[in-house]
DNA sequence: ATATATTTTTAGACTAATCTAATTATTAGT
DNA sequence: ACTAATAATTAGATTAGTCTAAAAATATAT
Protein backbone atom coordinates (compact mmCIF):
# COMPACT_ATOMS: atom_id res chain seq x y z
CA UNK A 1 0.00 0.00 0.00
CA UNK A 2 2.78 2.46 -0.49
CA UNK A 3 1.50 5.93 -1.21
CA UNK A 4 1.82 7.79 -4.48
CA UNK A 5 4.33 9.94 -2.18
CA UNK A 6 6.46 7.36 -1.17
CA UNK A 7 6.62 6.04 -4.52
CA UNK A 8 7.65 9.33 -5.48
CA UNK A 9 10.44 9.50 -2.57
CA UNK A 10 11.68 5.80 -3.29
CA UNK A 11 11.96 7.01 -6.88
CA UNK A 12 13.55 10.20 -6.20
CA UNK A 13 16.17 8.49 -4.16
CA UNK A 14 16.71 5.99 -6.43
CA UNK A 15 17.63 8.82 -9.87
CA UNK A 16 19.80 10.98 -7.09
CA UNK A 17 21.94 7.58 -5.93
CA UNK A 18 22.51 6.79 -9.87
CA UNK A 19 24.21 9.69 -10.17
CA UNK A 20 26.25 8.92 -6.83
CA UNK A 21 28.66 6.27 -6.24
CA UNK A 22 27.62 4.92 -3.24
CA UNK A 23 27.21 7.40 -0.42
CA UNK A 24 23.75 8.62 1.15
CA UNK A 25 21.76 10.88 -1.01
CA UNK A 26 21.55 14.32 1.09
CA UNK A 27 18.21 15.69 2.35
CA UNK A 28 18.78 18.69 0.13
CA UNK A 29 19.08 16.88 -2.93
CA UNK A 30 15.77 14.53 -2.53
CA UNK A 31 14.24 18.22 -1.34
CA UNK A 32 15.35 19.68 -4.71
CA UNK A 33 14.70 16.94 -6.75
CA UNK A 34 11.12 16.34 -5.65
CA UNK A 35 10.27 20.00 -5.49
CA UNK A 36 9.47 20.36 -2.02
CA UNK A 37 11.29 21.62 1.20
CA UNK A 38 14.08 20.18 3.28
CA UNK A 39 11.93 19.90 6.66
CA UNK A 40 9.73 17.44 4.90
CA UNK A 41 12.07 15.34 3.60
CA UNK A 42 13.57 14.85 6.96
CA UNK A 43 9.91 13.69 7.94
CA UNK A 44 9.67 11.52 5.23
CA UNK A 45 13.11 9.96 5.96
CA UNK A 46 12.18 8.90 9.25
CA UNK A 47 8.55 7.31 7.97
CA UNK A 48 10.74 5.49 5.19
CA UNK A 49 13.56 3.81 7.44
CA UNK A 50 10.21 2.77 9.75
CA UNK A 51 9.02 1.31 6.80
CA UNK A 52 12.04 -0.50 5.86
CA UNK A 53 12.36 1.34 2.37
CA UNK A 54 15.50 3.33 2.92
CA UNK A 55 18.53 3.09 5.42
CA UNK A 56 19.03 6.95 7.06
CA UNK A 57 20.73 7.91 9.70
CA UNK A 58 19.88 11.44 10.85
CA UNK A 59 22.46 14.13 9.39
CA UNK A 60 23.76 11.44 6.60
CA UNK A 61 21.99 11.09 3.99
CA UNK A 62 19.71 8.26 3.13
CA UNK A 63 19.90 5.03 0.62
CA UNK A 64 17.31 2.71 -0.80
CA UNK A 65 17.28 -0.51 1.20
CA UNK A 66 16.73 -3.85 -1.07
CA UNK A 67 13.22 -3.83 -1.00
CA UNK A 68 13.26 0.07 -1.48
CA UNK A 69 14.99 0.11 -4.44
CA UNK A 70 12.95 -3.09 -6.10
CA UNK A 71 9.85 -1.00 -5.47
CA UNK A 72 11.90 2.30 -7.38
CA UNK A 73 12.72 -0.35 -9.89
CA UNK A 74 9.03 -1.17 -10.40
CA UNK A 75 8.11 2.18 -10.51
CA UNK A 76 10.01 2.63 -13.17
CA UNK A 77 9.16 0.14 -14.91
CA UNK A 78 5.98 1.13 -15.12
CA UNK A 79 6.32 4.51 -16.11
CA UNK A 80 8.69 3.47 -18.94
CA UNK A 81 6.16 0.88 -19.90
CA UNK A 82 3.15 3.53 -20.21
CA UNK A 83 5.41 5.83 -22.02
CA UNK A 84 5.71 3.12 -24.90
CA UNK A 85 2.30 2.27 -25.01
CA UNK A 86 1.37 6.14 -24.60
CA UNK A 87 3.76 6.87 -27.43
CA UNK A 88 3.56 3.04 -29.57
CA UNK A 89 -0.11 2.97 -29.49
CA UNK A 90 -1.54 6.36 -28.34
CA UNK A 91 0.52 7.68 -30.94
CA UNK A 92 1.03 10.73 -28.56
CA UNK A 93 4.79 12.49 -29.07
CA UNK A 94 7.58 12.16 -26.85
CA UNK A 95 7.57 15.37 -25.64
CA UNK A 96 3.30 14.48 -24.33
CA UNK A 97 3.74 11.40 -22.44
CA UNK A 98 5.80 12.56 -19.14
CA UNK A 99 2.57 13.75 -16.77
CA UNK A 100 0.38 10.98 -18.12
CA UNK A 101 3.24 8.08 -17.22
CA UNK A 102 3.71 10.16 -14.23
CA UNK A 103 -0.08 9.26 -12.82
CA UNK A 104 0.05 5.60 -14.48
CA UNK A 105 2.73 4.72 -12.87
CA UNK A 106 1.27 4.98 -9.81
CA UNK A 107 -1.62 2.46 -10.82
CA UNK A 108 -0.91 -0.53 -8.52
CA UNK A 109 -1.14 -4.20 -9.76
CA UNK A 110 2.00 -6.43 -10.67
CA UNK A 111 -0.22 -8.11 -13.50
CA UNK A 112 -1.16 -5.22 -15.00
CA UNK A 113 2.51 -4.48 -15.39
CA UNK A 114 3.43 -7.72 -16.61
CA UNK A 115 0.58 -7.76 -19.16
CA UNK A 116 1.15 -4.43 -20.66
CA UNK A 117 4.91 -5.70 -21.04
CA UNK A 118 3.48 -8.50 -23.27
CA UNK A 119 1.27 -6.58 -24.89
CA UNK A 120 4.34 -4.51 -25.99
CA UNK A 121 5.93 -7.01 -26.67
CA UNK A 122 8.57 -6.94 -24.28
CA UNK A 123 10.10 -3.38 -24.97
CA UNK A 124 13.76 -3.00 -24.13
CA UNK A 125 13.91 1.30 -23.75
CA UNK A 126 11.55 3.92 -23.84
CA UNK A 127 10.57 6.19 -26.19
CA UNK A 128 13.42 8.51 -24.13
CA UNK A 129 15.98 5.85 -24.41
CA UNK A 130 16.08 4.65 -21.39
CA UNK A 131 15.98 1.20 -20.38
CA UNK A 132 13.21 -0.99 -19.02
CA UNK A 133 13.42 -3.24 -16.47
CA UNK A 134 12.09 -6.41 -16.72
CA UNK A 135 9.35 -8.15 -14.63
CA UNK A 136 12.44 -9.28 -11.84
CA UNK A 137 13.62 -5.58 -11.94
CA UNK A 138 16.50 -6.88 -14.04
CA UNK A 139 18.39 -3.59 -16.26
CA UNK A 140 20.13 -5.32 -18.99
CA UNK A 141 21.54 -2.14 -20.92
CA UNK A 142 24.85 -2.83 -22.82
CA UNK A 143 24.89 -0.02 -25.24
CA UNK A 144 27.38 2.48 -25.23
CA UNK A 145 26.29 5.53 -24.99
CA UNK A 146 28.15 8.99 -24.38
CA UNK A 147 26.95 12.09 -24.49
CA UNK A 148 27.47 13.79 -27.70
CA UNK A 149 29.38 16.64 -26.47
CA UNK A 150 32.62 13.85 -25.59
CA UNK A 151 32.95 13.02 -29.42
CA UNK A 152 35.58 14.37 -31.14
CA UNK A 153 35.49 15.98 -34.95
CA UNK A 154 35.28 13.72 -37.41
CA UNK A 155 33.21 11.13 -34.96
CA UNK A 156 30.11 9.34 -35.98
CA UNK A 157 27.60 7.66 -34.19
CA UNK A 158 23.69 7.19 -33.52
CA UNK A 159 21.19 8.78 -31.23
CA UNK A 160 20.32 6.58 -28.30
CA UNK A 161 18.86 8.42 -25.37
CA UNK A 162 18.78 12.27 -23.96
CA UNK A 163 20.09 13.21 -20.38
CA UNK A 164 16.97 15.74 -20.71
CA UNK A 165 13.53 14.54 -21.27
CA UNK A 166 12.20 17.61 -20.93
CA UNK A 167 9.32 19.01 -23.43
CA UNK A 168 11.37 21.96 -24.63
CA UNK A 169 14.71 19.97 -25.32
CA UNK A 170 12.55 17.26 -27.37
CA UNK A 171 11.19 19.39 -29.35
CA UNK A 172 14.00 21.02 -30.44
CA UNK A 173 15.33 17.46 -31.33
CA UNK A 174 12.46 17.15 -33.34
CA UNK A 175 12.97 20.11 -35.19
CA UNK A 176 16.69 19.15 -35.95
CA UNK A 177 15.23 15.55 -37.19
CA UNK A 178 16.78 14.06 -34.72
CA UNK A 179 15.32 11.11 -32.77
CA UNK A 180 16.30 7.25 -31.32
CA UNK A 181 18.20 5.70 -33.98
CA UNK A 182 18.78 9.16 -36.37
CA UNK A 183 22.87 9.09 -37.54
CA UNK A 184 24.90 12.59 -37.11
CA UNK A 185 28.39 13.07 -37.58
CA UNK A 186 30.64 15.30 -35.80
CA UNK A 187 32.12 18.12 -38.04
CA UNK A 188 33.59 20.05 -35.79
CA UNK A 189 33.68 21.20 -32.04
CA UNK A 190 34.64 24.70 -31.78
CA UNK A 191 37.23 25.20 -28.72
CA UNK A 192 35.70 28.50 -27.61
CA UNK A 193 32.58 27.76 -26.15
CA UNK A 194 32.15 23.53 -26.75
CA UNK A 195 29.75 24.05 -29.29
CA UNK A 196 29.09 21.22 -31.54
CA UNK A 197 28.44 21.36 -35.68
CA UNK A 198 26.83 18.22 -36.51
CA UNK A 199 25.78 16.90 -39.91
CA UNK A 200 21.89 15.10 -39.73
CA UNK A 201 21.20 13.91 -43.08
CA UNK A 202 21.87 16.91 -45.31
CA UNK A 203 21.74 19.50 -43.00
CA UNK A 204 24.27 21.11 -41.00
CA UNK A 205 23.83 22.75 -37.48
CA UNK A 206 25.62 23.73 -34.81
CA UNK A 207 24.29 22.85 -31.40
CA UNK A 208 25.58 24.42 -27.84
CA UNK A 209 27.85 22.30 -25.40
CA UNK A 210 24.46 22.44 -23.06
CA UNK A 211 22.46 20.57 -25.99
CA UNK A 212 25.46 18.42 -26.08
CA UNK A 213 25.59 16.93 -23.07
CA UNK A 214 22.51 15.84 -23.17
CA UNK A 215 21.73 13.94 -26.09
CA UNK A 216 23.55 10.41 -25.91
CA UNK A 217 24.85 8.72 -28.91
CA UNK A 218 26.33 5.23 -29.56
CA UNK A 219 29.39 5.73 -31.22
CA UNK A 220 29.73 3.95 -34.47
CA UNK A 221 33.62 1.95 -35.18
CA UNK B 1 -8.13 20.25 -10.43
CA UNK B 2 -10.61 17.74 -9.17
CA UNK B 3 -9.04 15.32 -6.29
CA UNK B 4 -9.45 11.78 -6.35
CA UNK B 5 -11.56 11.86 -3.46
CA UNK B 6 -13.83 14.36 -5.49
CA UNK B 7 -14.15 12.52 -8.19
CA UNK B 8 -15.57 9.39 -6.57
CA UNK B 9 -17.82 11.26 -4.74
CA UNK B 10 -19.35 12.85 -7.64
CA UNK B 11 -19.33 9.60 -9.63
CA UNK B 12 -20.79 7.96 -6.21
CA UNK B 13 -23.67 10.87 -6.53
CA UNK B 14 -24.42 10.16 -10.19
CA UNK B 15 -24.96 6.47 -9.35
CA UNK B 16 -27.20 6.99 -7.55
CA UNK B 17 -28.93 9.76 -8.93
CA UNK B 18 -29.61 7.73 -11.70
CA UNK B 19 -32.06 5.43 -9.73
CA UNK B 20 -33.69 8.16 -8.15
CA UNK B 21 -35.88 10.59 -10.33
CA UNK B 22 -35.41 14.46 -10.10
CA UNK B 23 -34.80 14.18 -6.09
CA UNK B 24 -31.65 15.30 -4.13
CA UNK B 25 -29.44 12.28 -2.87
CA UNK B 26 -29.10 11.66 0.58
CA UNK B 27 -26.14 11.74 2.67
CA UNK B 28 -26.63 8.39 4.08
CA UNK B 29 -27.47 7.11 0.41
CA UNK B 30 -24.04 8.71 -0.72
CA UNK B 31 -22.41 7.69 2.83
CA UNK B 32 -22.84 3.94 2.12
CA UNK B 33 -22.33 4.34 -1.21
CA UNK B 34 -18.79 5.24 -0.59
CA UNK B 35 -18.15 3.17 2.06
CA UNK B 36 -17.83 6.12 4.48
CA UNK B 37 -20.03 7.96 7.47
CA UNK B 38 -22.53 10.56 6.77
CA UNK B 39 -20.33 13.06 8.66
CA UNK B 40 -17.86 13.07 6.28
CA UNK B 41 -20.52 13.55 3.30
CA UNK B 42 -21.72 16.25 5.19
CA UNK B 43 -18.66 17.92 5.46
CA UNK B 44 -17.73 17.22 1.18
CA UNK B 45 -20.89 18.32 0.23
CA UNK B 46 -20.01 21.27 1.81
CA UNK B 47 -17.34 21.80 -0.40
CA UNK B 48 -18.55 20.19 -3.82
CA UNK B 49 -21.44 22.89 -3.48
CA UNK B 50 -18.49 25.52 -3.03
CA UNK B 51 -16.86 24.51 -5.70
CA UNK B 52 -19.96 24.37 -7.91
CA UNK B 53 -20.46 21.02 -8.48
CA UNK B 54 -23.32 19.73 -6.81
CA UNK B 55 -26.71 22.01 -5.76
CA UNK B 56 -27.14 21.48 -1.84
CA UNK B 57 -29.62 22.47 0.91
CA UNK B 58 -28.74 21.37 4.72
CA UNK B 59 -31.01 18.30 5.87
CA UNK B 60 -32.34 18.05 1.60
CA UNK B 61 -29.72 16.08 0.12
CA UNK B 62 -28.08 16.53 -3.05
CA UNK B 63 -27.66 16.59 -7.09
CA UNK B 64 -24.88 17.19 -9.38
CA UNK B 65 -24.60 20.59 -11.27
CA UNK B 66 -24.14 20.48 -15.09
CA UNK B 67 -20.61 20.68 -14.20
CA UNK B 68 -20.75 18.48 -11.68
CA UNK B 69 -22.44 15.73 -13.92
CA UNK B 70 -20.25 16.40 -16.95
CA UNK B 71 -17.34 15.65 -14.25
CA UNK B 72 -18.92 12.45 -13.49
CA UNK B 73 -19.39 11.26 -17.00
CA UNK B 74 -15.99 11.73 -17.71
CA UNK B 75 -14.72 9.69 -15.19
CA UNK B 76 -17.93 6.72 -16.20
CA UNK B 77 -16.17 7.36 -19.70
CA UNK B 78 -12.67 6.44 -18.76
CA UNK B 79 -13.24 3.41 -16.13
CA UNK B 80 -15.20 2.35 -18.57
CA UNK B 81 -12.44 2.46 -21.94
CA UNK B 82 -10.10 1.58 -19.63
CA UNK B 83 -11.85 -1.97 -18.89
CA UNK B 84 -12.44 -2.53 -22.04
CA UNK B 85 -8.41 -2.02 -22.71
CA UNK B 86 -7.82 -4.51 -19.54
CA UNK B 87 -9.92 -6.81 -21.11
CA UNK B 88 -9.91 -6.69 -24.96
CA UNK B 89 -6.26 -5.70 -25.16
CA UNK B 90 -4.04 -7.21 -21.82
CA UNK B 91 -6.88 -9.90 -21.83
CA UNK B 92 -7.57 -9.93 -18.35
CA UNK B 93 -11.16 -11.21 -17.05
CA UNK B 94 -14.19 -9.23 -16.44
CA UNK B 95 -14.03 -9.99 -12.77
CA UNK B 96 -10.49 -8.85 -12.54
CA UNK B 97 -10.49 -5.41 -13.99
CA UNK B 98 -13.01 -3.54 -11.80
CA UNK B 99 -9.92 -2.49 -9.16
CA UNK B 100 -7.73 -1.30 -11.84
CA UNK B 101 -10.19 0.73 -14.02
CA UNK B 102 -11.04 2.63 -10.37
CA UNK B 103 -7.50 3.70 -10.61
CA UNK B 104 -7.04 4.58 -14.01
CA UNK B 105 -9.85 6.28 -14.20
CA UNK B 106 -8.31 9.38 -12.21
CA UNK B 107 -5.54 9.60 -14.87
CA UNK B 108 -6.10 12.97 -16.20
CA UNK B 109 -5.71 14.27 -19.53
CA UNK B 110 -8.85 14.55 -22.05
CA UNK B 111 -6.50 13.71 -24.81
CA UNK B 112 -5.76 10.20 -23.42
CA UNK B 113 -9.15 9.00 -22.97
CA UNK B 114 -10.10 10.79 -26.24
CA UNK B 115 -6.87 8.78 -27.82
CA UNK B 116 -7.72 5.80 -25.64
CA UNK B 117 -11.66 5.63 -27.61
CA UNK B 118 -10.07 5.53 -30.75
CA UNK B 119 -7.25 3.48 -30.12
CA UNK B 120 -9.78 0.52 -29.07
CA UNK B 121 -12.11 1.48 -32.04
CA UNK B 122 -14.77 3.60 -30.03
CA UNK B 123 -16.30 0.84 -28.01
CA UNK B 124 -20.29 1.51 -27.52
CA UNK B 125 -20.08 -1.15 -24.17
CA UNK B 126 -17.78 -2.11 -21.54
CA UNK B 127 -17.40 -5.63 -20.70
CA UNK B 128 -20.29 -5.49 -18.08
CA UNK B 129 -22.36 -4.23 -20.95
CA UNK B 130 -22.66 -0.73 -19.68
CA UNK B 131 -22.86 1.76 -21.95
CA UNK B 132 -19.59 4.24 -22.67
CA UNK B 133 -20.14 7.71 -23.09
CA UNK B 134 -18.33 9.08 -25.88
CA UNK B 135 -15.98 12.16 -25.96
CA UNK B 136 -18.95 14.31 -25.84
CA UNK B 137 -20.38 13.08 -22.78
CA UNK B 138 -23.41 11.52 -24.12
CA UNK B 139 -24.54 7.95 -23.20
CA UNK B 140 -26.07 6.68 -26.38
CA UNK B 141 -27.90 3.52 -25.47
CA UNK B 142 -31.16 2.31 -26.95
CA UNK B 143 -31.33 -1.52 -26.18
CA UNK B 144 -34.68 -2.75 -24.63
CA UNK B 145 -32.55 -4.70 -21.55
CA UNK B 146 -34.30 -5.49 -18.09
CA UNK B 147 -33.87 -8.17 -15.45
CA UNK B 148 -33.47 -11.75 -16.41
CA UNK B 149 -36.57 -11.99 -13.25
CA UNK B 150 -39.09 -9.71 -15.11
CA UNK B 151 -39.09 -12.30 -18.04
CA UNK B 152 -41.69 -14.76 -18.23
CA UNK B 153 -41.41 -18.78 -19.08
CA UNK B 154 -41.09 -19.63 -22.51
CA UNK B 155 -39.71 -15.91 -23.11
CA UNK B 156 -35.81 -15.90 -24.97
CA UNK B 157 -33.09 -13.33 -25.29
CA UNK B 158 -29.51 -12.54 -24.70
CA UNK B 159 -27.59 -11.48 -22.47
CA UNK B 160 -26.94 -7.78 -22.58
CA UNK B 161 -25.58 -6.70 -19.20
CA UNK B 162 -25.11 -6.66 -15.72
CA UNK B 163 -26.51 -4.96 -12.49
CA UNK B 164 -23.55 -6.46 -9.96
CA UNK B 165 -20.27 -6.83 -11.48
CA UNK B 166 -18.48 -8.06 -8.38
CA UNK B 167 -15.97 -10.54 -9.15
CA UNK B 168 -18.32 -13.59 -7.31
CA UNK B 169 -21.74 -12.47 -9.24
CA UNK B 170 -19.16 -12.46 -12.37
CA UNK B 171 -17.31 -15.29 -12.09
CA UNK B 172 -20.81 -17.47 -11.32
CA UNK B 173 -21.97 -16.07 -14.79
CA UNK B 174 -18.46 -17.81 -16.00
CA UNK B 175 -19.31 -20.92 -14.45
CA UNK B 176 -22.72 -20.82 -16.28
CA UNK B 177 -21.25 -20.36 -19.32
CA UNK B 178 -23.38 -17.04 -19.55
CA UNK B 179 -21.63 -13.83 -21.08
CA UNK B 180 -22.33 -10.94 -23.28
CA UNK B 181 -24.08 -12.09 -26.11
CA UNK B 182 -24.98 -15.60 -25.07
CA UNK B 183 -28.77 -16.76 -25.74
CA UNK B 184 -30.77 -18.50 -22.93
CA UNK B 185 -34.39 -19.55 -22.73
CA UNK B 186 -36.59 -18.90 -19.61
CA UNK B 187 -38.00 -22.97 -19.15
CA UNK B 188 -39.87 -21.57 -16.31
CA UNK B 189 -40.17 -19.73 -13.03
CA UNK B 190 -40.69 -20.84 -9.90
CA UNK B 191 -43.87 -19.27 -8.26
CA UNK B 192 -42.71 -20.59 -5.14
CA UNK B 193 -39.52 -18.48 -4.54
CA UNK B 194 -38.98 -16.44 -8.13
CA UNK B 195 -36.25 -18.85 -8.97
CA UNK B 196 -36.01 -19.25 -12.85
CA UNK B 197 -35.07 -22.44 -14.64
CA UNK B 198 -33.09 -20.93 -17.74
CA UNK B 199 -31.52 -23.26 -20.48
CA UNK B 200 -28.05 -22.17 -22.03
CA UNK B 201 -26.99 -23.59 -24.54
CA UNK B 202 -27.56 -27.29 -23.93
CA UNK B 203 -27.69 -27.15 -20.43
CA UNK B 204 -30.38 -26.56 -17.99
CA UNK B 205 -29.71 -24.39 -14.85
CA UNK B 206 -31.93 -23.52 -11.46
CA UNK B 207 -30.73 -20.05 -10.41
CA UNK B 208 -31.99 -17.39 -7.36
CA UNK B 209 -34.43 -14.47 -7.42
CA UNK B 210 -31.45 -12.70 -6.51
CA UNK B 211 -29.71 -13.90 -9.05
CA UNK B 212 -32.18 -13.10 -12.14
CA UNK B 213 -32.80 -9.69 -10.63
CA UNK B 214 -28.72 -8.83 -11.65
CA UNK B 215 -28.67 -10.26 -15.40
CA UNK B 216 -29.99 -7.69 -17.83
CA UNK B 217 -31.67 -9.43 -20.93
CA UNK B 218 -32.50 -7.77 -24.25
CA UNK B 219 -35.50 -10.25 -25.38
CA UNK B 220 -35.86 -11.76 -28.70
CA UNK B 221 -39.18 -10.93 -30.72
C1' DA C 1 41.38 24.44 16.40
C1' DT C 2 38.01 27.62 16.33
C1' DA C 3 34.69 30.56 14.10
C1' DT C 4 31.62 30.73 10.30
C1' DA C 5 28.77 28.90 6.92
C1' DT C 6 25.94 25.31 5.45
C1' DT C 7 22.95 21.55 6.06
C1' DT C 8 19.68 19.11 8.59
C1' DT C 9 16.43 18.48 12.05
C1' DT C 10 12.77 19.84 15.22
C1' DA C 11 8.82 22.46 16.81
C1' DG C 12 4.59 24.07 15.80
C1' DA C 13 1.04 25.30 12.53
C1' DC C 14 -1.87 24.30 8.32
C1' DT C 15 -4.91 21.61 4.94
C1' DA C 16 -7.74 17.84 3.23
C1' DA C 17 -10.16 14.14 4.44
C1' DT C 18 -11.64 11.34 7.79
C1' DC C 19 -13.75 9.67 12.33
C1' DT C 20 -16.74 9.52 16.92
C1' DA C 21 -19.91 11.60 19.81
C1' DA C 22 -23.15 15.03 20.61
C1' DT C 23 -26.66 18.05 18.78
C1' DT C 24 -30.23 19.61 15.77
C1' DA C 25 -33.70 18.97 11.92
C1' DT C 26 -36.92 16.42 9.65
C1' DT C 27 -40.23 12.73 9.22
C1' DA C 28 -43.68 9.46 10.80
C1' DG C 29 -47.10 7.62 13.95
C1' DT C 30 -50.71 8.19 16.69
C1' DA D 1 -50.15 18.52 16.77
C1' DC D 2 -46.99 16.24 19.59
C1' DT D 3 -43.81 12.73 20.53
C1' DA D 4 -40.64 9.22 19.01
C1' DA D 5 -37.66 7.70 15.57
C1' DT D 6 -34.61 8.69 11.96
C1' DA D 7 -31.51 11.43 9.37
C1' DA D 8 -28.22 15.06 8.99
C1' DT D 9 -25.09 18.35 10.84
C1' DT D 10 -21.62 20.23 13.91
C1' DA D 11 -17.84 20.02 17.20
C1' DG D 12 -13.62 18.40 18.09
C1' DA D 13 -9.93 14.96 17.37
C1' DT D 14 -6.84 12.31 14.10
C1' DT D 15 -3.71 11.30 10.18
C1' DA D 16 -0.62 12.18 6.22
C1' DG D 17 1.81 15.38 4.17
C1' DT D 18 3.34 19.85 3.92
C1' DC D 19 5.26 24.48 5.42
C1' DT D 20 8.03 28.34 8.09
C1' DA D 21 11.05 29.57 11.53
C1' DA D 22 14.19 28.30 15.02
C1' DA D 23 17.64 25.20 16.80
C1' DA D 24 21.22 21.83 16.32
C1' DA D 25 24.71 19.30 13.89
C1' DT D 26 28.16 19.00 10.46
C1' DA D 27 31.45 20.88 7.23
C1' DT D 28 34.72 24.53 5.76
C1' DA D 29 38.27 27.94 6.04
C1' DT D 30 41.73 30.11 7.77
Amino acid sequence: MASETVENYLKGIYAIEKHLDGKGVSTNAIAEHLQTKASSVSDMLKKLKQSGLVDYKKYHGASLTAEGRSKAIEIIRRHRLWEVFLVDKLNFKWDEVHDMAEQLEHVEGKALSDRLDAFLDFPRFDPHGDPIPDAEGRIRDDRQKQALSTLATKDRGVVVGVLDSSAPFLKYLDHLKLKLGTSLLVEEVIDFDKSVKIIVGKQSHSVSHQFAKNLLIQKEA
